[in-house]
RNA sequence: GGAGAGGUGUCCGAGCUGGCCGAAGGAGCACGACUGGAAAUCGUGUACUGGCAUCCCCAGUCGUGGGUUCGAAUCCCACCCUCUCCGCCA
């Protein structure tokens, strides 16, 4: 959510911003109801201001003199009614437009309809060359009897897969390797609730706009959610924070839920676009000012590249074009790692900057040094997610035997395993 | 699942027989005094949101939404949330 006051100043930037994510909403709307509405407070509350005055001064009157007092005071009542009531029905339309309106992107942030447009920005590592054919993950996940995508299926639909036996170990490898980095880097761990209540996924704006993509649990009126960012970003919800508290860097780790609506038919093979999925994800809370917040941008940025870096897998950075960023993001950059059986950079890490726009839903704020009140900057990206990155570790890393070596490291938490041979 | 208690400012916590209550008191924080410096002590200030082009002033907010009233944190209704005890259970 924006600043009504940013909107209406700003008016023609908005516009812009709205056109390059390619985004529909009536900005001129919003900005005739802002001043209905601005006109009807106005006139609303000089008369609640007359008549609080004068309902102190009823308390000391008596007889005649107070009767007459309320009646004259009942029909300003009234008339306060009528326009609370004109106000109202301007509300509801005011607020639902309020909703949509998107962050206008940064400058640098390219033109664009959607991924293809994307920039690279850069890339690391040589794209592996094999000589043998080499096998995609799923393939390879059945010779080493580390994946069941039948039997998952089987119990609970598509998009569904078990995990076992060294999967199992190279998954919690890759999210103890991922946790301990993060302590090195200052990043305090959380395990959060992984059913959140409607303020979280507002707040953090997943909804309204992303209800079909949230599981949700009617009965208790909750949702699973889809990453550790909703309940790490809202930890502080409705907070008043010191500015000398800030930044603030958490890390979630959790599994994550998404149902996958309206992906039909689209990345149905293997492990890439699935229902669950394991998470650590980085949070930064900082304060209101654009230098910081690109600083930690940046920061977070770089932290994935060098997680990946340190599994040997090759990738490469993009930025995110307009027609690409979600209604919330000023600005973000994904990172692709390469995945030798799409032949292309496989989504892995998603790096957004927000500004404002979720610590405004959220009530995220903080004191800055002269005593006011300022709305926090938040940021997320993802430190790693897997089983995704398993794709490309397993295909990046296997040998003409069907083995695949084990990334030097992961081998610490690995219980001593370092290469997982094929038993099929 | 059964029974009960409660939701007030950055935090804790009074008020709840309706009227200078946006709210006592304490903690915290800020500034000042004291000090070589600090602690302690003393003094002052300190809720949020919005309108106003913002020092002043005005409106709203004591979980949320309605209602009663000239006037509600205080009375009534609905909903949400939290806690305690019992039961069940990892």
């Amino acid at each position: 959510m924006l600043d009504i006051k940013f909107i209406r100043e700003n008016a023609e930037l908005v516009k812009d911003g709205a056109r390059k994510k390619r985004i529909n909403v009536d900005i001129d709307r919003l900005l005739e109801l802002d001043e209905d509405r601005r006109r009807l407070m106005k006139d609303s509350e000089q008369l609640k201001a007359e008549k609080n005055s004068a309902s102190q001064a009823i308390a000391k009157l008596n007889g005649d003199e107070k009767k007459e007092a309320i009646a004259k005071m009942q029909t300003v009542s009234a008339k306060v009614k009528e326009l609370d009531a004109e106000l109202e029905g301007i509300l509801d339309e005011f607020d639902s437009l309020m909703l949509q309106v998107p962050n206008p992107p940064d400058e640098e942030v390219p033109e664009g309809a959607d991924d293809n447009d994307n920039m690279e920005i850069r890339t690391w590592g040589t794209i592996p060359e094999f000589d043998f054919e080499p096998l995609d993950h799923v393939e390879l996940g059945e010779k080493l009897d580390i994946l069941d995508i039948p039997r998952g299926v089987k119990l609970a639909g598509t998009r569904s897969y078990i995990l076992k036996n060294e999967g199992v170990f190279l998954e919690y490898a890759v999210l103890m390797y991922a946790l301990n980095q993060m302590r090195t880097l200052g990043f305090g761990p959380m395990i959060v609730p992984h059913l959140v209540k409607e303020t979280a996924m507002i707040g953090t704006a997943y909804f309204p706009g992303g209800e079909e993509q949230a599981y949700s649990c009617e009965r208790d009126g909750l949702y699973l959610i889809g990453t550790a960012e909703v309940p790490v970003t809202s930890y502080h919800y409705d907070e008043i924070l010191e500015e000398k508290d800030l930044p603030k860097h958490y890390c979630g780790i959790s599994p994550c839920y998404r149902r996958e609506a309206g992906t039909y038919g689209k990345d149905t093979k293997g492990l890439y676009r699935i229902h669950q999925f394991q998470k650590v994800e980085q949070v930064v809370i900082c304060k209101n000012d654009p230098e910081e917040s690109a600083k930690q941008h940046e920061f977070i940025t770089s932290n994935s590249e060098s997680l990946v870096k340190a599994l040997g897998l090759p990738h490469r950075v993009v930025l995110v074009c307009g027609g690409d960023l979600g209604q919330p993001q000023k600005k973000k950059y994904d990172i692709e790692c390469w995945m030798p059986s799409r032949k292309a950079y496989g989504e892995t890490h998603s790096s957004s900057k927000f500004y404002d726009f979720q610590a405004r839903r959220l009530k995220l704020r903080y004191r800055d040094s002269e005593g006011n009140i300022q709305y926090c900057h938040t940021l997320n990206n993802t430190f790693v997610a897997t089983p995704r990155i398993l794709i490309s570790i397993l295909e990046c890393n296997q040998q003409k035997d069907g083995s695949v070596v084990i990334p030097e490291s992961l081998r610490p938490y690995m219980a001593g395993i370092e290469v997982i041979e094929p038993k099929n």
